[in-house]
DNA sequence: CTGTTAGCGCATTCAC
DNA sequence: GTGAATGCGCTAACAG
């Protein structure tokens, strides 16, 4: 181990001096500086970051939780969290929870101590469970996409999930469709009411009906969208247009109504959220709301870190401008 | 901050006994532990991790270079990566690298500043520049699906790509196939070479010719499948049979092949690399190679740490099973 | 401009 | 079984 001390011995300075050298090297002669930053090279000497940290009290470092990896969305939302962060001097941990509360616990609780100063959370549990009243306490956090529940006021950055399933509504009106349904995801959320209280205006100004039945699913997943579509086809009135929470579950839709021997879009249109880079390759290509995931990430960092300095936040909540893609999964109703 | 001296005058014993209390509870007596523990929920004490690790010099923390987080593939190895460590007590640092040597460098270097103990590297161009030469003397490190390439040897968990490559060919031969081509990923790489020599053996048994014309690409992803075909079709004798060697390009290659005006796999038949989620829901399935991403990213996790250990470790090189996986995006050939 | 001193929060000697 | 003292590696305050 390679430490300040030898260094210095090596340049014939004190350690203050090296220490100095190295961060602000403006307070330090040129003659003693090439001395130390000689010595420096040939020790082969790098700072120990533990140790600077453990005096600054922080760590530069960011916990990012999040309930599955293998979603491309949010994984786009985590790649700009991570170039954001990068920027600011911050390193990002990621906090694979799938969906555990223990999970959950476990790396909300880094914070706490200092093993990280702040968290980004894209799922929506929190706070998890009643173990953790105490911690949420004062930890600073951001959450991404869906509020969450607690007496504290977290930042969020969201999408308008009202306006843009509205937006998707009117555009399968604008085709003529009567029928609808929806497969959506985690029910207990956010995002699930608002998407649903989008959708379901738009028809009542249509007096189009929209009953219970006509809501399926339960998770983001490929899986979800094929058992969705078991359930809508055994129904006495089959939907001519689905609208599916997340691209997955289109992309599972789409499957399973062409392996029932029906079309899309010709038989039933089927619309998504999020835009992921497949969707524009799947046959037929998915028409669905573009969601800005790589800004939301970076957006995040931004609210987060001013977080952690102390700076008072401007505005508690961001909602990012969404897009309507239109490609050929949705198409006029059959007549 | 609530630290340990504030928990000790609070128990009215040592910060020595209430380090011991956490630390190593059979070292002290019922009574004392009792009272210890009480104060440390009074105050909502968590011992400081940043102090702790600056003392074992080890920081429990690995870095995951990967070149681009929106691939399931890799994503898959994460997932498998998070979970292995986090049984053993490490944390996970997230290193975006989309490729640039700078990056790469800047996260290498965290191992050397003790901001983490080791390195995963799921990209391959390690030691990235020459600036590197020095930091790439001991560091421990696991390559995974690629060899790296440097004097010193590093541990790598990879895939018989040779192997895999030759039931592709064998099966694709089995349909009759007599005109191949191959897009390719990154061409100055292991598996580069290792899946086109897997390739060129089987055909040259069946005195197949397979020209460089054949062979295009030059990286992983759906617009190079895009491109690939857009090539391959040019050419006078059209193949009836197309290598991807990845699911991403094979997703590009059928959106492709479809758009042209032509069948998958009646006209042409498309196989892959991976086996991604998504590859087995598009239209039409794809025939892929299974590898166990999962699996690779636990075993990386256990050959990382006990060369972090110092343990010696039993082989460099650890080779994973793969599985075809046929599914119907490949078909006889046509007459 | 530079060296000395002190201390971040904790864990590990070594005594008792 | 417990406490006092020491030090991890580094940086900040204070002298000079």
């Amino acid at each position: 181990m390679t430490n300040i001390k030898k260094v210095s011995e090596l340049a014939g300075v004190s350690t203050a001096t090296v220490s100095r050298t190295l961060k602000s090297p403006d307070q330090v002669s040129e003659a003693t500086r090439e001395k130390v930053l000689e010595a420096v090279k040939a020790a082969g000497y790098r700072p120990n970051w533990l140790a600077s940290s453990v005096k600054s009290g922080r760590s530069n470092t960011i916990v990012v939780l999040v309930p599955n990896l293998v979603n491309p969305f949010f994984m786009r939302i985590i790649g700009g969290i991570e170039q954001a962060a990068q920027e600011k001097g911050f390193s990002v941990l990621l906090g694979d929870t799938q969906g555990s509360p223990e999970r959950e616990h476990e790396y909300a609780s880094m914070v706490l101590t200092n093993r990280a100063d702040g968290l980004i959370q894209l799922d929506h549990s929190f706070p998890f469970s009643a173990a953790d009243a105490d911690l949420a306490g004062d930890l600073p956090m951001v959450s991404v996409c869906e509020r969450i529940h607690s007496e504290k006021k977290y930042p969020v950055i969201e999408l308008d999930n009202y306006a843009a399933s509205r937006a998707l509504a009117h555009h399968l009106l604008g085709y003529g469709h009567k029928h609808f349904a929806a497969i959506v995801g985690q029910v207990s959320s956010q995002i699930y009411r608002e998407r649903l209280a989008g959708i379901r205006s738009v028809l009542q100004e249509e007096q189009i009906p929209f009953e219970q039945s006509q809501i399926t699913g339960g998770a983001y997943t490929i899986e979800a969208g094929i058992a969705g579509i078991a359930h809508l086809l055994s129904l006495p009135q089959r939907p001519t247009a689905i609208f599916c929470f997340n691209d997955d579950i289109a992309i599972g839709a789409v499957h399973a109504i062409k392996k029932a021997g029906l079309r899309v879009p010709e038989d039933i249109s089927v619309v998504g959220f999020d835009n992921i880079k497949v969707s524009a390759f799947i046959d037929p290509p998915l028409t669905t709301v573009d969601q800005p995931a790589y800004d939301m990430g970076r957006r995040a960092v931004d609210v987060l870190v001013s977080q952690i300095r102390g700076e008072p936040l401007a505005r508690s909540k961001e909602v990012l401008p969404f897009q309507l893609i239109e490609r050929e999964s949705s198409g006029p109703a059959p007549v």
